[in-house]
DNA sequence: AAAGGTATTAAGTACGTACATATTTTGTCA
DNA sequence: TGACAAAATATGTACGTACTTAATACCTTT
């Protein structure tokens, strides 16, 4: 007589987010199959089906076929990061953007960049280093490997006027993306390149991406001093 | 006569996916109606729609009912980043997993601590300061502060024995984090908790948990030299 | 021409059924 | 007892229908 409404996955995830939270189910703990939360909660199994993905891709169920459903027995931490393009990253926290080619030039790949594509031969990329300016000051350096049978395109492309950065983010979709992320200590180059004095600690951002099994990009940004990277993750 | 399979959402998206990387749609373009691309491709309207949200979720595309779905303007490069337990994250690695608590005190909450949780008034929460070992050698010197109003609980935790990361992952689910990812120079008390030069550069992560609107924990990790984070993205 | 209300549209959701697939469990035979 | 095959089981996927919701487009009124 009251609510006849339907119950909707965000309500059934909440449910089970519930349920879990306050313990009645812990780490490792087996939740009771679809079906039966769907008889339970009077739902369409679909709908349970639906609230289930969504609790798992956030890292907080493991789900497996015919082993059930249960509660991460070592859970993580999971957290979504987006990177833009430098030039919006820019613009989008009011600065004024800027940007310099310092060189651009085909070589012979060194051994880490080898290993950062997972490649075993040796071959010929286009090294690219360049610098993005926030305001006229420093803001990224980047010292970037592109390979050419991937993106024979670039040849083409006036890396004085437009950065790699931009043009391949745009014009090159990949299919797998590996991030690395530490600090460094400026090296006299850095330190050169950023404004900044030698020692400094700088955040960096190593990106390498593929398409498929062919490698596009990897990229070391270092960034300016005080450069941080946020995330914000809701359930 | 040949193969009467039916697509799998995969297939779709596959299909999808390959229409934008080769420029039929770039950046901006609106692609065609759910139900359209369904019949083309001969396939419910249903499977059209997960496989969208999967192309949505991994920020290639933008949906917005009555105005459709087109490819994101603005591309970003979309990374999900997994932090396990720090004594877990030892162990994988190969290591022997050691922790020390500092110390741990009720105290007021700085400025920077309420302007992470974003509260207004002042508190007190506990304050804990404790060191992660790996093969007897620090690897993250963490900083943290709970709140004890929303853990209560924690009173009863020995800190000396269980690390307050370890027991707050398993015992407090949270429906949001914030993380903040920075690089940061040693100054003479990290250095001496890392047992390391003053003025070496350390990466840094910051973690911001709530309940809802209630505060979980703030914790502030210096990880020794050399630390990084690595992430692996596939489509 | 500006303002505001209404109709239309395309994505989002819910349901129920049927079948596929990956595991685990069980059963059989050597 | 051990190896291997067969049955059982829980999640995963596909389909089609009906309905909901948010946003845009259009049309009326001032």
């Amino acid at each position: 007589m009251t609510a006849p409404e339907r119950l909707s996955w965000r309500d059934v995830r909440t449910e089970i987010h519930d349920s879990i939270l306050s313990g009645q189910y812990g780490p490792g703990d087996r939740l009771p199959r679809d079906a039966d939360i769907a008889d339970a909660l009077k739902c369409a199994r679909s709908t349970v089906q639906r609230a289930m993905q969504d609790l798992a891709d956030s890292g907080l169920i493991e789900r497996r076929r015919k082993g059930g459903t249960r509660v991460r027995a070592h859970p993580v931490t999971r957290a979504t990061l987006d990177i833009p393009i430098t030039r919006r990253e820019v613009e989008q926290k009011g600065g004024r953007y800027g940007y310099q080619l310092i060189r651009a030039a085909e070589e012979t790949i060194p051994r880490v960049i080898r290993a950062a594509f997972e490649l075993s031969e040796p071959r010929k990329m286009l090294h690219v280093e360049s610098l993005h300016l926030s305001d006229g000051r420093p803001y990224i350096l980047e010292d970037r490997w592109i390979c050419l049978e991937t993106s024979p395109e670039i040849r083409s492309v006036d890396l004085g006027r437009q950065s790699a950065n931009e043009w391949l983010v745009l014009n090159k979709p990949y299919t797998r993306v590996d991030l690395r992320l530490s600090a460094v200590s400026a090296d006299p180059a850095m330190a050169d390149g950023l404004d900044t004095a030698v020692g400094t600690a700088l955040f960096v951002i190593e990106r390498t991406t593929w398409i498929d099994a062919a490698p596009i990009t990897t990229v070391r940004s270092i960034t300016a001093p005080g450069y941080q990277l946020i995330t914000r993750n809701e359930a």
